[in-house]
DNA sequence: CCCGTGATTTAT
DNA sequence: TAAATCACGGGG
């Protein structure tokens, strides 16, 4: 009989699915559903936005350099393990680490369609409408979705194959086509010279719950 | 446009 | 020990 975190049906992705780059990793998110425990239920959407971070070469990545603080130290472990920090004295952001151990690579998850425990995810957001509207504003930026779905510190390194409470299902057997998927320069890292410019934001085409067009 | 917010990092 | 910085979001 199926516990609350296995639905009849649903695939956990597997460790080799992270453990590989970073550009990689992000568009194949695309499409997959992040899922959360959190007081037995599920709260649950599809990955439709994301941006890769490609390590000591990019200095736009918080290991830039070979960077490594007990901030950023998640970062080097294996694919797919979560990196969480506070940011701006409000805001969490997730991370799914991807590559090998010490290759400090990682992908942003910055936004969801939800489709499971909405109701939960209104209350933990604040918001009391339930509108097509107000549902588009959810889980619409990286911030927002770690909110929504109480991700915070305590999920940082947490394993994202072998833990029971923070996971990736396969939702779609492939990657999406690239001709679904709409790359562009990354958010809020203007700071970062050329780095900034480089088309590693990834989010599905026309999906109205992406954090901006 | 502007600005709160506080942990983390970096500079003295 | 102090200052600067920041993978954001909400309100004009």
């Amino acid at each position: 009989m199926p516990s609350s975190a296995t639905m009849p049906g649903s695939t956990r992705l597997p460790r080799g699915f992270f453990t590989r780059d970073s550009v990689t990793v992000a568009r194949a998110l695309l499409g997959q559903r992040l899922v959360r425990i959190h007081q037995g239920e599920r709260l649950a959407g599809t990955i439709v936005e994301v941006e890769a971070y490609r390590g000591v070469d990019d200095a736009a990545a918080h290991s830039h350099r070979g960077r490594r603080t007990p901030r950023n130290e998640a970062m080097y472990l294996l694919g797919g393990h979560a990196y969480v920090y506070f940011i701006y004295g409000i805001h969490h952001c997730f991370n799914i680490v991807a590559g090998g151990v010490d290759e400090p690579v990682a992908v942003l998850i910055r936004a969801l369609e939800p489709v499971e425990g909405l109701a939960a995810m209104r209350t933990h957001r604040g918001i009391t409408s339930a509108t097509a509207a107000s549902d588009r504003r959810l889980c619409s930026g990286p911030g927002k979705l770690c909110e929504a779905l109480v991700i915070d510190r305590e999920m940082n390194a947490a394993d994202l194959i072998a833990g029971d409470v923070l996971f990736i299902e396969q939702a779609i057997q492939r990657p999406l086509p690239d001709d679904r998927i709409v790359a562009g320069p990354r958010v809020g890292v203007d700071y970062a010279g050329e780095w900034a410019e480089k088309p590693l934001r990834f989010f599905v085409r026309d999906n109205p719950h992406v954090s901006r067009a």
